[in-house]
DNA sequence: AGAAAATTTAACCAAAAGGTTAAACCAACG
DNA sequence: CGTTGGTTTAACCTTTTGGTTAAATTTTCT
């Protein structure tokens, strides 16, 4: 049961981020951490003072450990359809592995938008520049259409992101297993950025 | 304060679905929802009996609203391309007037799939049928470049819905004001349609 | 071995929240 | 006028839950 590799922190951390994934912050409940942590209350608020604490320790470290993966591949001096390609492809890879993430990220950007506020605009802003500057080129030089960078980079993350929060949905909709799907978002990791680039290609 | 047009059923069902959207269902309060129907708790209980039972009816009636609504103009005949371009027109106005609605439908789908499942199924499933024999055939016909109508419905239902998930995000990473914002939305009425159509278009 | 830190046990506290109850109040209506 | 149903008031109950405490136990490290 217990990994003596990982440290009691570690383990409380990695509890509280599937619990708060799976239930937000109100519906959290702090006995249900400490046991899928496989410690007691008393020990859980002896590593974390309030749930408050807690939760916003996982925050930080979702936010932290996304929001670069994401931005990172925008700053690459790679061709502009080569960079696409590599956005969607990494992307829709990383949200794969980490299912839970978007719906909880999504739920505490609207609940708190402050804290997401602070993260970006301090360090991140340089990236996303780079990337408008090089769409807004790629215009002018006539080797796309005219689209603004704002209405690509919202249909880019659209089609990554949405799919797995409304994956019930579509599951049933489509009439799709839980391999099928999977399999479908394999597809969407070349596809996405192919339909991308016809719809901006001269 | 009491407009005497609405009975105070209507205006629990009101204030608890403001407050539902808002909060969750774990973060909502019985009390929250009495002050804003401006009546007291014991009413509230007296109309309906519990939180739960009230959740419910707020549930079925937002998805009761908006999945008929969605799938109304998939039945049409129109000609594919201008079908899509009414999808994501009409979509993108309803979401605009109900902006709280996707992070309260999304949540409540992956909370409890299987309510949704049941409303789906049951009527609505022919709609979707039809769209995919549309884009099946036009395939077939070498209209429009091979693509399946899975990956079709879900890049249009990202694109529509997905910004308004994310709007915190976007704002501040696209610097734009909540009027700009708004204004960029109203762009994306025409742009995504045209958009989806220069991606699958022969 | 012995001090220090981590962990458990178990009881406990206080506040929040869902829900109930009973009595009184008030407006509409026959 | 009196009944009826909607509404308020206010007290109350119960459960849940975040959080604390103190003592005992185990582990770790010197």
């Amino acid at each position: 049961m217990d990994d003596p590799k990982r440290s009691t922190e570690e383990l409380i951390l990695e509890a509280a981020q599937a619990v708060f994934l799976e239930k937000g912050l109100a519906g959290a409940r702090m006995q249900e951490i400490a046991d899928r942590a496989g410690i007691n209350k008393a020990l859980l608020h002896y590593y974390f003072r309030s749930k408050d604490k807690l939760f916003e320790m996982i925050v930080s470290q979702a936010i932290g450990t996304i929001l670069p993966r994401m931005l990172a591949v925008l700053d690459t001096d790679l061709d502009l359809f080569e960079k696409i390609r590599r956005l969607v492809n990494e992307y829709i890879a990383f949200v794969s592995r980490n299912s839970f993430m978007p719906l909880f990220i999504v739920n505490e950007v609207n609940r708190n938008p402050q804290f997401f506020f602070k993260s970006l605009v301090q360090q991140e802003r340089p990236h996303l520049d780079t990337f408008r500057r090089q769409v807004d080129e790629a215009v002018a030089q006539g080797r796309i259409r005219p689209v603004s960078s704002a209405q690509l980079l919202m249909n880019l993350m659209s089609m990554v992101i949405f799919p797995f929060l409304g994956k019930p949905v579509f599951q049933v909709a489509l009439g799709l297993s839980a391999e099928e799907f999977q399999l479908e978002m394999e597809r969407r990791r070349t596809e996405v950025a192919e339909f991308i680039i016809r719809a901006i290609r001269v």
